[in-house]
DNA sequence: GTTGGCAACGAAAAGCTTTTCGTTTTAAGG
DNA sequence: CCTTAAAACGAAAAGCTTTTCGTTGCCAAC
């Protein structure tokens, strides 16, 4: 039961390959009799045109390449969601591939994409990743490529971010709104811009409603885990008995945070609100329920492969594309610790 | 900028592109000077040869694909990370697909993994898939066949699933053993065969033990929510008071039982235990913290890919496969909440 | 009767690699 | 000097589709 090819139908049609080919594409150039034929005989051996002798002649591959940090990672998976879905609208099929967070396999998978011809590579870069040359490659090889997420500001191409100093503003500026005066930040780690953007955001905000920013209210957490929220929130407590709400970088050190205060049966929000990030499934299950700020991985997804469908089909038409730089918005999550 | 070809090679060494390949490729019958020179051409220019036209001569792809029911779900992401890191080793690369728990779509994806020509196929079926003929076009073309987790018991071919039966048997066993005698169980809906497996192992491990199995307390969870784990628990809470455990299908409706019970002030675990199943992140995180079973995703995506790739290898040498049918162990956590 | 045009079909090339098999060259042995 | 074997290389086919360009046959128009 081997896969047919179009010789197979032509010989059993007795017509030519070029005809049979012609024929499946709606050609004007045959006759509505033979068409009717092919396709009929082609359904019924169930016939599908061998992709990669097809890529040989097209150099269209109907394939792209994502490469992102890690994948059992909510925001990440979500995001893949929507590239697969929008993918799948178009006919197109994904590739996926892990850079773990690192330079060197982010290099490697981007060459292996590179070597099967995708059509167009997908790319959340990894915090390690210093130079650019691998991602250089990509696009002289006229391969277009997408940012999303965590993005390289070196390189010349379109990318879709979360605009997460705005976001983290918001979010601040809700605390502030219920009148919480002396909010302390559990930041992330100084590499990914995501991270820094947010901080910028909690300091904006209180720059802008007039709040003093204290250096010793903001505490770095480099795994960004719930035990270093919980960590913090003992220090808090002990050293800075003055804090009335707290803005996390994440979900998980959040929740460490209200750990922390549920056990030391200290009220939220009314002593102290706790706000996070990301909306992961975990901030509607704690109690009392975590205020967050939603990241619309889905949708961002989509808008990422919309986005490589469009250049990839100018430059089909060998027009001028011209990059896009798409900030999308999030939206605040008010549950009950704040 | 475009890809090179051996061609390019060819007429910049003076050599035929015969003899470019030999070399490459290493064949014997190609003289040490002429290897040295090709290699270090390709080298530099960064040569790699075309899948698509590779894969025209010797029928292999160098790609897998996997069919999944959904993709942001914990321990299906965990499977396909342990999937990609099996396939990275040996140089494939994973197509990625979701079926949606839906028949129609997965046949779909199946169909379009065929005509892409994988060299073998990973797949956990849907609820939802009523007859197996897309599944066996997938054999009958010889393409290599592995189910995970959720599988057909009509198809012939390998598959690596998780011992639902004995994990839930074990995780009951475990709840006796602390005293309980009253267990109940929010089991789940009737379609994956995984719901079905795990309500068995725990009422076996009632039979084996020697207590009582009542229906009245059963309680189906259709959602797997952790909306019913908390309807239920209230139901639990006012009708059935005799009852001291609570083994749940899954972590979602444990937490929900959790919350209810500390919203009542019921002493976790010493009045009523709770059991979740899959160890989800979440699981660590709520208070107190769950016990539970852990199904080691990462292990089983590892395996299910070995299981094609020697299937695989078999099949290129034309040697007989013999399928296999594994069952992974799982593990049982205990924490605070038993 | 000739020409032009159109409809329908097919030959062939291109896309790139791999592998079989055949050819040439070199060295060794007699 | 001739023969033979081994070493090194290359031509060509196969794998399958797509598309350009050419060919054939027919009818209509002049």
């Amino acid at each position: 039961m081997k896969n047919l090819t179009l010789k197979d139908i032509a010989t059993a049609l007795n017509i030519s390959v070029t005809t049979v080919s012609k024929a499946l594409k709606n050609y004007p150039d045959v006759s509505a009799k033979t068409k009717e034929r092919v396709k009929a005989y082609a359904k019924k051996v169930n016939f599908t045109p061998n992709a990669h002798a097809a890529f040989l002649r097209t150099q269209e591959s109907k394939l792209i390449g994502v490469v992102i940090p890690r994948l059992n990672h909510f925001f990440f998976s979500n995001v893949l969601r929507g590239i697969m879905k929008a993918a799948e609208e178009k006919d197109y099929m994904v590739i996926v591939l892990s850079s773990d967070e690192t330079y060197e396999l982010e290099k490697k998978q981007i060459n292996r994409l590179l070597q099967q011809n995708v059509d167009g590579i997908l790319l959340s870069i990894a915090d390690s990743t210093h130079d650019t040359k691998h991602i250089d490659a990509i696009i002289e090889q006229k391969v277009p490529l997408i940012f999303f997420d965590k993005y390289s500001k070196l390189s010349n191409c379109s990318s879709i971010v979360i605009n997460d100093q705005k976001a983290a503003f918001n979010a601040v500026e809700h605390l502030i709104k219920q009148g919480k005066k002396n909010i302390a930040h559990l930041r992330g780690p100084f590499l990914p811009q995501n991270s820094i953007d947010r901080f910028l955001g909690y300091r904006k905000a209180l720059e802008h409603y007039g709040l003093a920013y204290k250096k010793e209210w903001v505490f770095t957490c480099n795994q960004i885990s719930n035990e270093e929220g919980y960590a913090y929130t003992q220090e808090i407590i002990k050293k800075h008995p003055e804090i009335d709400a707290i803005f996390a970088v994440a979900d998980m050190p959040a929740v460490g945070a209200i750990k922390c205060l549920n056990e030391h049966n200290i009220a939220i929000p009314d002593q102290i609100a706790v706000m996070g990030f990301s909306n992961w499934r975990i901030s509607n299950l704690v109690t009392p329920t975590l205020s967050t700020v939603n990241q619309p991985g889905i949708e961002m997804g989509e808008k990422a492969f919309q986005m490589f469908y469009r250049e990839y089909q100018l430059m089909k038409k060998n027009e001028t594309v011209i990059f896009e730089k798409i900030e999308v918005d999030t939206e605040l999550i008010i549950r009950q610790s704040t």
